[in-house]
DNA sequence: GAGCTCATGT
């Protein structure tokens, strides 16, 4: 109810405001008010305020009418600049008009306003309206103070599905998950109260931050129950849940079930697929989307463009590229920034380099991407030429342009340079992180400095992770030092037991000095602990298409063309004197039988595979999920000399570009 | 009156 107060009364309703609440903190809500509505009065002009100047003698509807309107219109401030005024011409709200204010300081956020506000509902006999306290949930909720929104919650007699929400999503997005599962479970319980979806996409938000599958279904039948199983946001909301804990094809099931899915459910099903590893699907379900002319944003590019960038298929990167820009996304920085950072993964530098030249204003993420995409590539001229540029613009380097650059060194053995980068880092107030220590190791250790870098994994300020221990142990693998390997090694398999890639690792400076029976006993070691290598394979992109082989693989359906390919291959590799290393093989077999195991590598299938499906001269294209191995890249390099091509090949690491005979790694990787 | 997709670089 408006109530027209005297101005006595109204001093009345000041002095119970500072003294009932002193406990809360009466000098905040004092600054709150008396502090804050006269300030701003005199302060600002606005449209309201002229309107309301026009009237002479404002009344309460005059007021309430105002702020309703900016409240529709989103002009927060403004609504509290009224308030403000409505209360120094001695009006107090009804319920209506506070839950504009409370909503105002929500979306702000206006924290002391908000406490004062609070304060006045409780004065002005709120306490027990359901519908003002779950605005103040709400609003102590966006002000992080979900112990006080708790507090509200709790007090509260009748208690809707309005209140729970609030409180589940206030927990949600505070990041307690877990408590807001609680409430969930408590709402069900113990109160008669029957989740709607708005509720239930709460719950479910809740069991994808947890990861908890089995929660999420059980949402998910309450769904069915309720009979909310059509409401679109619930199913955007349902099919990330399933996206985030795995389940992708439940997901993918579920985005089945609806005929004409919104834009939001399909930037769900694509970032759940790009999130899962199944980048080619969420490349594919995204070109769907285009083809029925429903119209992406700049999330359902970014998810598409994450993708893209996993699988590294360079026609499809060009094809998101283009669509992005016939969708009028050409000038929006996140994007740019990803499609940099998509073309450096797909392979093409220059792409990648003239989207760089095309932004005008270039933050540091966008000269980071650039100067990361180029030690990618092995170009570490063009990464450090950028790093200078970037200074030059005043644009201050960060933590993450340092692991650019260190990685860019590390990726073309420049010592010298990347332990000066490293220290230097402290010019720039930046604190080197267990990256750039990673690094660093890494950099040291392949260029046999081994005592340096275990020195400097010593003086870490933070426990070394298997990276760290990882690039020493790979570095004495390289230089065969079997006590530091060993050490290293123990570290590693401490952190990874299950990681085959380790034990590969010790065991091969085992067999370098013919110490079979240690190799024998690290290959015990793994069959104990389980670990298992990671089947490698090998893409190679045909026509925008990718075409992926196993070692050994005969499933294609050119098979007998791709081995009549590969025993071309070897006889030429040997007329040009190639000798495998069979060093590096770790089951002890008999030589002829390594020999027939190393040329039937994916990369060397793949490589045949691309030269019976495409016109002389074309580049292949080759993506492998391990690095390269000796053998492999030696080969290749022969390869690419006499078969007249040119062969891009991205390994876990780096990209490796091989053109009459060299390698752009320069051999060093 | 309450809710959701993603969030550029390692």
């Amino acid at each position: 109810m408006a109530c027209r107060r005297s101005f006595q009364s109204f001093r009345r309703f000041h002095y119970y405001f500072s003294s009932a609440f002193s406990q809360v903190s009466s000098s905040l809500l004092c600054c709150g008010f008396s502090h804050t509505y006269g300030y701003m009065f005199h302060a600002y002009s606005s449209l309201a305020q002229q309107l309301l100047d026009e009237i002479s003698q404002p009344n309460f509807p005059d007021f309430h009418n105002v702020i309703r309107r900016h409240s529709d219109e989103r002009s927060f401030t403004q609504v509290l600049q009224v308030y403000a005024s409505m209360l120094s011409h001695g009006f107090l709200p009804n319920g209506s008009t506070l839950n504009f204010i409370i909503k105002a300081c929500t979306a702000l956020p206006a924290l002391s306003f908000g406490w004062a506000v609070h304060a006045q509902a409780v004065l002005l006999g709120f306490e027990a309206a359901t519908f003002i306290q779950n605005g103040i949930i709400v609003m102590y909720a966006r002000f992080r103070e979900i112990a006080t929104a708790r507090a509200v919650f709790d007090k509260l007699a009748n208690k809707d599905v309005v209140s729970w929400t609030s409180i589940m999503s206030g927990y949600v997005q505070n990041g307690y998950p877990f408590d807001a599962l609680q409430i969930f479970r408590t709402m069900r319980i113990d109160s008669t109260v029957i989740p709607d979806f708005i509720a239930l996409v709460s719950a479910l938000k809740a069991c994808m931050d947890v990861g908890d599958l089995e929660q999420g279904s059980s949402v998910h039948v309450l769904v069915v129950k309720f009979g909310v199983e059509d409401e679109p946001d619930l199913l955007t909301t349902l099919i990330a849940m399933y996206a985030k804990c795995g389940q992708v094809h439940v997901a993918r099931y579920v985005f089945d079930q609806v005929t004409s899915p919104e834009p939001l459910l399909w930037n769900a099903m694509i970032s759940g697929y790009a999130k899962n590893g199944n980048a080619e699907e969420a490349v594919d379900l995204f070109k769907e989307m285009v083809a029925r002319n429903v119209q992406p944003d700049s999330i359902t590019l970014r998810s598409a463009i994450l993708a893209c960038a996993q699988v590294g298929c360079l026609e499809a990167a060009k094809w998101i590229w283009g669509s992005a820009n016939a969708n009028g996304f050409e000038s929006d920085m996140f994007v740019s920034t990803a499609v940099i950072d998509m073309f450096a993964k797909c392979g093409s530098m220059a792409l990648a380099h003239s989207v760089f030249e095309s932004i005008p204003k270039k933050d540091v993420v966008v000269w980071s991407a650039i100067i990361m995409g180029y030690g990618l590539h092995g170009q570490v001229k063009e990464a450090i030429e950028l790093f200078h540029g970037m200074i030059l613009s005043n644009i201050q380097p960060n933590d993450v342009t340092y692991v650019g650059l260190l990685s860019a060194c590390k990726h073309s053995g420049l010592v010298e340079e990347g332990r000066r980068y490293f220290y230097s880092m402290k010019e720039h107030a930046i604190e080197p992180r267990h990256q750039h220590y990673a690094c660093l190791v890494d950099l040291l250790g392949r260029s046999g400095h081994l005592e340096e870098a275990f020195m400097l994994i010593r003086e870490m300020p933070m426990a070394p992770k298997v990276t760290v221990w990882g690039a020493l142990l790979n570095a004495c693998r390289i230089y065969s030092n079997v006590e530091l390997g060993k050490y290293a090694a123990e570290q590693v398999f401490a952190i990874e037991p299950t990681n085959a890639g380790h034990y590969v690792q010790l065991s091969n400076i085992y067999a370098c000095f013919g110490m079979w029976k240690d190799v024998a006993r690290i290959r015990v070691l793994m069959k104990e602990r389980g670990a298992k290598k990671p089947m490698g394979f090998s893409s190679i992109e045909i026509n925008g298409k990718l075409q992926s082989f196993y070692a050994g693989d005969k499933s294609h359906s050119r098979s007998m063309e791709i081995y009549a390919m590969l025993d071309k291959l070897e006889a030429k590799l040997k007329k040009f004197g190639f000798l495998p290393h069979i060093d590096l093989v770790l089951h002890d077999v008999g030589h002829e039988e390594k020999e027939v195991s190393l040329r039937n590598h994916s990369e060397r299938i793949a490589i045949a595979y691309g030269l019976i499906s495409t016109p002389p001269g074309t580049t292949l294209r080759i993506i492998k999920n391990l690095r390269a191995c000796v053998n492999c890249h030696s080969a290749t390099k022969l390869i690419s000399k006499f078969e007249q091509r040119e062969i891009v090949v991205r390994d876990a690491n780096r990209f490796h570009h091989f053109k009459h005979g060299l390698c752009s790694c320069g051999d060093y990787w």
